[in-house]
DNA sequence: CGCGTAATTGACTCTACTCAAACTCAGTGG
DNA sequence: CCACTGAGTTTGAGTAGAGTCAATTACGCG
């Protein structure tokens, strides 16, 4: 009982659950189950069905798109409180993507019927699981146009002026390797250009830390180049 | 009066409005306005408000992003049936990219309000709404994993199997500029590609028509490079 | 402390782009 | 009816940006 107290609360708490009903709430939280994930673990595969939705609770997923040669494009990171999978679901088509564990995670996972339901009962949720698609397909438009029409210093840099600030410190949300591939980068290049804007001075790189000494000019490159 | 029922039988052939009732049809009908664009005119520019979506009724429409350079990298067409710019009216935000008719076009426009309350009176066209919104976000992906994991020869081979087959015979649906931006590639890459496909006696090319002599060879060169 | 992953650095390569010119062709107007 | 125009397309030559491959170093974690 107190385990589904639990599920309620934390529901209560997601931006996708928000203003729904107690009653609707409850159902809910009985519908959701729990899905542990141990970091570098899958929660799907490319080609598993799909018949639910999962929502973060603790941790962080990145879907990934494999390839043949063994690497992947990253597509997408998803942290606590937010819903993926359910473009796929509302398609009756299998994954075509992976979603991994960037570090151990505790998810929730709710049948479509019971999403479904939701829908139908209250177009308030509807409205926004459209939303939130939508915020989706605008992130995914724009990163075409940084792939397309952004050299790969442009795209280090939008996503350095992108990040969270702290002061002048930002920090690599996960390791290098990841970042690149989202950048569309090899790792190789994504060092050399950090190292570059290193020697220019416009900004001190360590480990994960980055700390952006010259905003101005970096915005200057950013345009100019 | 004739021009009202003209909508309305126009809208209940759409996917997004099948299964409408009579009643909300009717509603749908009268809130729907006639837009008319002729060839390479705009139907709206990137930064325009967008307060409602568009359908196309007759004609097709390119979405594509302006940058700076005058050049564009184009996101997706769309023909008679097919509904867009509802992404960006669920966001509030102002257009990120450009539509802009491929020929001359008719377009029906229904005001968001409308559409927030055919989502309320009916789930179903939530539903409908959510799976147009999950196909795009597909796509999307498809379009991501393309331009990161396969190289200029097998996402133009790719794209030649995609295409409806008459026979041996395919169509290119707009002219190379168009198809070449949307497989991001220069306009000349792709000339230089079809070229090199011709010569090796897999495709020959008439314009915008393709004959196919040898898909399994285009397969094999798709997969084994 | 030592192992394995992550990150860096260097040398080299190559794919697709750029720039430039020639050519095709449909549409237009004289 | 034909010359003219301009967009669309092709072809050529040269280039550069980012990738590949390989070796080395740094670092986090058990």
């Amino acid at each position: 009982m107190a385990h589904k107290l639990d599920i309620e609360s934390l529901l209560a708490h997601l931006p996708l659950f928000r203003n729904l009903d107690e009653a609707q709430l409850a159902l809910m939280a009985q519908a959701a189950q729990e899905v542990r994930v141990a970091k570098h673990g899958f929660v799907f595969q490319r080609g598993d069905p799909a018949h639910g939705l999962y929502v973060v609770a603790v941790g962080g997923i990145k879907l990934a798109i494999p390839s043949v040669s063994g690497q992947e494009k990253v597509i997408e990171f998803f942290s606590a409180g937010q819903a993926f999978g359910e473009a796929v679901m509302f398609l009756d088509r299998p994954y075509m993507v992976q979603a991994q564990a960037l570090e151990d995670t505790l998810l929730l996972w709710i049948d479509k019927h019971d999403i479904y339901a939701a829908i139908d009962r209250d177009p308030s949720f509807a409205r926004r699981m459209l939303a939130g698609l939508s915020l989706r397909l605008h992130a995914l438009v724009q990163d075409i146009e940084t792939v397309n029409l952004q050299n790969a210093s442009q795209r280090v840099i939008g996503f350095l002026l992108k990040q969270p600030r702290d002061g002048q410190q930002v920090q690599f949300p996960f390791n290098k390797n990841v970042i690149a591939s989202k950048l569309g980068l090899t790792p190789e290049t994504l060092s050399r250009l950090l190292h570059q804007l290193s020697s220019k001075g416009y900004i001190s790189v360590d480990g994960r830390d980055v700390y952006i000494h010259d905003a101005a000019a970096l915005e200057a490159q950013f345009y100019g180049q």
